[in-house]
DNA sequence: GCTCTGCGGTTTTTT
DNA sequence: ACCGCAGAGC
């Protein structure tokens, strides 16, 4: 390897700094956008130039995207041939891997399955309706969040039976059964040679503990230890660093307490707070220097997360240019607040020359993505979701994915299950029922029940085990043919023998032939895997390495398609390690964001500020923040309030501004409503507004009555844009005839219709 | 064992 | 408003 040191030039003073610290740990408590991942980067290419054997660092990441990202920096900067060595990637996947190799230790195959939450959740529901527990009280979701939360906490089934507040609380919550449940729940998991997400790191917790062997040799081979996103560690995860880095103590970790926003799933922020307690001699280092953001953005940032108590201080500047005012804008309804983002979008791209691929739009909740897909489509703006549910997730995916896991683990008793009768082949509930207790009656596992079925009967007809056997004969054929083939090729088979996509035409529902789509899409995805991993030594494209290459991938690591010229949609958490020139944060209303949920605590409200904090500081120029006064729900009409959040922005970095709705709504209150309020339908009053405006004072409100003329443009929610040909009637009854350009003519009550006037 | 329909839960965030 | 699942009827 060349011993070009340049690249130390491209760091300032406070990044050089962590980057060339020598032995022993290290902090480095990075603001948003101050270049961590840079640090990072260049720390490892160093030691690499030192002479530190690449197979002895074990970088750590939060997601596969910011691992790929940095691997593939460090091999422009000193080539595939020595970087491609490290071990870099997310805690989950490395973990995996690790436990791959030492898998027969626990009992496990290396072969064994990795499941999801969506697998956990089937198995959960399982075990409820087995044990004959009311379904109300035994929400599977709580469950198995709980289950999650002990296991992240190392409580395994042991421990929480001793535990007796553990125990008591579940008492109180009236789920005497949940230590029954836990301990069913991991038994399944086991019997089916299968992990859970957590049970990667509890299994690596369990090996490195039971085996000092194990633990020596890794402790031994990971000399150099860097984790990024410090902040979202859970206490499972900081236990296994502390034992790898316990020998020679050369552990960096990266982050900012201001951006941990993981706590739900078991993050704990006090990691890094309290990480100097945690070794001897801990250097600190700081980034405040913000390269990405202008001025007003910066300021207006810490000026909102200077209301959170618990925190580490520092402060956050730049050197960049004041830039513009954050636009805060005020809207009618969640449809209004969508159109004024596709209009804002449609401004720039064709007046300021400004791409789409330039902006994103961030909100708290998966479920707000809706109305802004709508319009995006209306307005025919290209964008691209992230997150959601992923396409791994969805069912005719997992049913294919379920065949293919069989295949490489027939103790997989969940993916069994959900293929045994699917293309139907008249092994139905009752069958799957005499299967699974037999196999419990029998101790052996499910697929061993079935090849046993012919011998031990389990009182099923013999026209069914006939069927049984045929299915089993599949299986085995495919499993032995899954020997010499690769994963595409099997997937063609499984396709194939299964008529999947004719009985997937066969449903003949509404979105039968997207699902075909993906079922096509999926084929196509696993030989473009098998391609790839030709250019790969040691791989083979087999299918146990495209499984394991899934089970912890997430949208964001799928083709991103060709990069192409799209508008993001996202989550907040989606977007934290990401940046955009121009940022649109929806939703901000109280009860949404923040969460209803998050109000009873103060940490858990301090989590939704460091979620607003992330959506701000991922913004280079522009931020438009926007919330709407009434939004649909719960399929319903909801009245809110302006997000707290708002008023903690400080005044002098923003600027208010509401739809012309409001406007015109105003012009109608004067001249028409001076005597008497109007009663609008279906809006309630009682809220007061918040007053984010001080010109404006309106005590009720209404989507439903403008003031249009004949001739004006406007536009409707589902009959698009049009002209308004002639009015009639007066009040309440008065009623507009409309030609829409697609839907033809209309004659609506203007009481009722949603129309936006449009200029 | 299969199919249809109506009901209930969903919307906090994800490796 | 939407989806998945349970129960009833075939």
């Amino acid at each position: 390897m060349n011993k070009d040191f340049s690249h130390l030039s491209e760091l300032n003073e406070s990044q050089l700094a962590p980057v060339i610290h020598k032995e022993g740990p290290m902090i480095v408590v990075a603001g948003a956008g101050s270049g961590k991942t840079r640090v990072l980067t260049h720390r490892i290419i160093n030691l690499m130039l030192k002479g530190v054997d690449p197979f002895s660092i074990l970088a750590l990441t939060f997601t596969n995207k910011a691992a790929r990202e940095m691997k593939e920096r460090i091999i422009s900067l000193v080539g595939s041939s020595e970087a491609k060595n490290i071990w870099m990637g997310t805690f989950h996947s490395i973990f995996a891997r690790i436990l791959r190799n030492e898998a027969e230790k626990l009992g496990y195959t290396s072969r064994f399955t990795i499941y999801d939450t969506q697998d956990s959740d089937r198995i959960i529901s399982s075990i409820i309706k087995d044990f004959l527990l009311d379904k109300d009280l035994y929400k599977y979701k709580e469950i198995r969040n709980r289950i999650s939360m002990f296991k992240n906490n190392l409580i395994t089934v042991n421990a929480y039976e001793n535990n007796s507040d553990l125990v008591e609380y579940d008492l109180v919550s009236r789920r005497p059964k949940m230590g029954e449940i836990y301990k069913e729940y991991v038994e399944r998991c086991f019997r089916s040679d299968a992990m859970d997400f957590d049970d990667l790191l509890l299994k690596t917790n369990e090996l490195l503990n039971l085996y000092p062997e194990v633990l020596a040799k890794y402790q031994n081979q990971f000399r150099y230890i860097l984790v990024d996103e410090y902040q979202d560690t859970n206490h499972s995860q900081y236990i296994i660093i502390k034992a790898l880095s316990d020998k020679f103590q050369n552990i960096c970790v990266v982050g900012d307490d201001a951006q941990s926003i993981y706590s739900f799933r078991g993050a704990n922020i006090r990691n890094i707070i309290d990480f100097q307690k945690d070794y001897s001699d801990v250097k600190i280092y700081r980034l405040e220097q913000n390269y990405r953001s202008t001025k007003n953005i910066v300021n207006a940032a810490n000026s909102v997360i200077k209301y959170n108590k618990n925190k580490i201080d520092k402060v956050v500047w730049t050197a960049n240019g004041e830039g513009q005012k954050i636009k805060i804008r005020r809207c009618l309804t969640d449809g209004e607040e969508a159109r004024y983002i596709s209009r804002t979008i449609k401004k720039f791209v064709n007046q300021e020359n400004k791409k789409n691929s330039d902006f994103v739009i961030l909100y708290r909740t998966n479920a707000q993505s809706r109305s802004i897909e709508d319009a995006f489509r209306k307005s025919s703006i290209p964008y691209r979701i992230y997150g959601g549910l992923s396409f791994y997730q969805r069912k005719e995916i997992k049913d294919v994915l379920a065949y293919l896991r069989v295949i490489v683990n027939p103790n997989d008793e969940e993916s069994f299950k959900r293929i045994i009768n699917y293309p139907t082949r008249g092994i139905g509930l009752t069958t799957i029922d005499k299967i699974i207790v037999g196999a419990r009656e029998n101790s052996i596992s499910f697929f061993e029940a079935l090849e046993r079925s012919k011998e031990l009967k389990f009182s099923i007809p013999s026209k069914t085990l006939y069927k049984i056997e045929n299915f089993l004969t599949f299986i085995k054929s495919l499993q032995f043919q899954s020997n010499k083939l690769n994963a595409f090729e099997m997937v063609e088979i499984v396709v194939k023998k299964t008529n999947f996509l004719e009985e997937l035409k066969k449903e003949s529902t509404i979105d039968s032939i997207a699902k075909t789509e993906n079922v096509q899409e999926l084929v196509n995805g696993m030989r473009d895997f098998v391609e790839a991993q030709r250019e790969i030594v040691d791989s083979t494209g087999s299918l146990n390495e495209f499984l394991e290459d899934i089970a912890l991938a997430t949208d964001f690591d799928k083709n991103i398609e060709n990069e192409s010229d799209k508008v993001s949609l996202m989550t907040i958490h989606l977007a934290k390690g990401l940046e955009f020139p121009i940022v649109f944060i929806v939703g901000l209303e109280e009860d949404l964001f923040p969460s209803a949920l998050s109000l009873s605590s103060r940490s858990d409200l301090e989590e939704e500020r460091r979620l607003f904090y992330v959506a701000l500081t991922r913004a280079k120029s522009i931020i438009f923040i926007s919330y709407a006064q009434s939004r649909y729900r719960w399929g319903k009409l909801i009245e809110s309030e302006s997000s707290r959040f708002l008023k903690e922005i400080d005044s002098e970095y923003v600027e208010h501004e509401q739809s012309n709705d409001f406007e015109l709504y105003n012009k109608f209150q004067k001249k028409q409503i001076r005597k008497k309020p109007l009663n609008f339908i279906g809006l309630n009053n009682k809220k007061k507004l918040s007053r984010v405006n001080s010109s404006e004072n309106i005590s009720n409100h209404s989507t439903n009555i403008i003031s249009i003329s004949e001739g004006d443009k406007v536009e409707h929610e589902r009959f698009g844009i049009g002209i308004v040909i002639k009015i009639e009637g007066s009040g309440g009854n008065k009623s507009a005839l409309i030609n829409f350009k697609n839907s033809g003519s209309k004659k609506l009550l203007l009481r009722f219709a949603k129309l936006i006037p449009i200029k």
